[in-house]
DNA sequence: GCATTAACCACAG
DNA sequence: CTGTGGTTAATGC
């Protein structure tokens, strides 16, 4: 896995997937391979960056210091760019990354990634699609903080870390009760009270951090009407 | 007013 | 790290 060529990589992006040769040559030079453990920082708020982070596998949150406490953006999972916006707006990371599993990571040096931008015109497109659906995401999710209850925002998570990350009915949630609630902006006891009210009527099953879901459509009407 | 929602605090496991 | 109970402030009917 270490010395896998980037040509020949597992989880190569859409973008550099369109590279010719000779960028290819120069994208292997220019990128290091890393490994996070669950918890580890992968990159952090206030601190100097001079690289476009891509996530091959894995889980990672994205998060940023608020006036009270920590702001979870998202959960994101591998494979993805993560860090366009903090890379190339300002010398200095405005968010911080951490992995929450086991993740597979690549730092793309700065310089060999704008020179893509501006050699290939497609390679760019590719970016610019990504950043777009991230913008539309986020457009939503904004929406749904804003007008949703914290049941609502509750069943939404759930259904996002199922349906999105997961894919299955059955999985490990992966943040802390306390993350969790710094994801939908609520208190630590909120999610608690709100996970025992799901489980005790049914809706999902709760055992720690094994969550199953077990009544979709009644999840998905209180996400709808929360 | 009275009910509801959800945050904050404190105190266990 | 979690769950629970009491309290409280804000908002709606």
């Amino acid at each position: 896995m270490e010395k896998t060529p980037c040509r020949n990589c597992n989880f190569i992006s859409t973008a550099a997937a369109i590279l010719n040769d000779e960028e290819l040559n120069l994208l292997e030079n220019s990128c290091a391979h890393v490994e996070f453990e669950k918890g580890e920082i992968i990159f952090k708020q206030d601190a100097f960056s001079s690289n476009v982070v891509y996530i091959k596998s894995g889980l990672v949150k994205v998060h940023l210091k608020g006036i009270h406490r920590d702001q979870i953006i998202k959960i994101a999972k591998g494979p993805t760019f993560l860090g366009l916006p903090t890379t190339f707006a300002d010398k200095v990371n405005q968010y911080s990354a951490t992995a929450i599993e086991k993740t597979i990571a690549c730092f793309i040096d700065i310089d060999a990634f704008k020179h893509f931008i501006y050699k290939n015109g497609v390679f760019a497109y590719e970016i610019i699609i990504n950043l777009c659906r991230e913008e539309l995401d986020n457009f939503q999710k904004c929406v749904n903080h804003k007008q949703k209850n914290v049941h609502g925002r509750v069943a939404d998570t759930l259904l996002h870390v199922s349906r999105s990350i997961f894919e299955s009915d059955e999985f490990l949630f992966p943040l802390t009760r306390n993350e969790f609630a710094d994801l939908i902006a609520t208190s630590r006891e909120s999610i608690s009270r709100i996970l025992g009210e799901f489980h005790e009527d049914k809706i999902i099953s709760v055992v720690g951090r094994k969550m199953k879901i077990l009544d979709f459509d009644r999840l998905d009407y209180i996400s709808r009407n929360g």
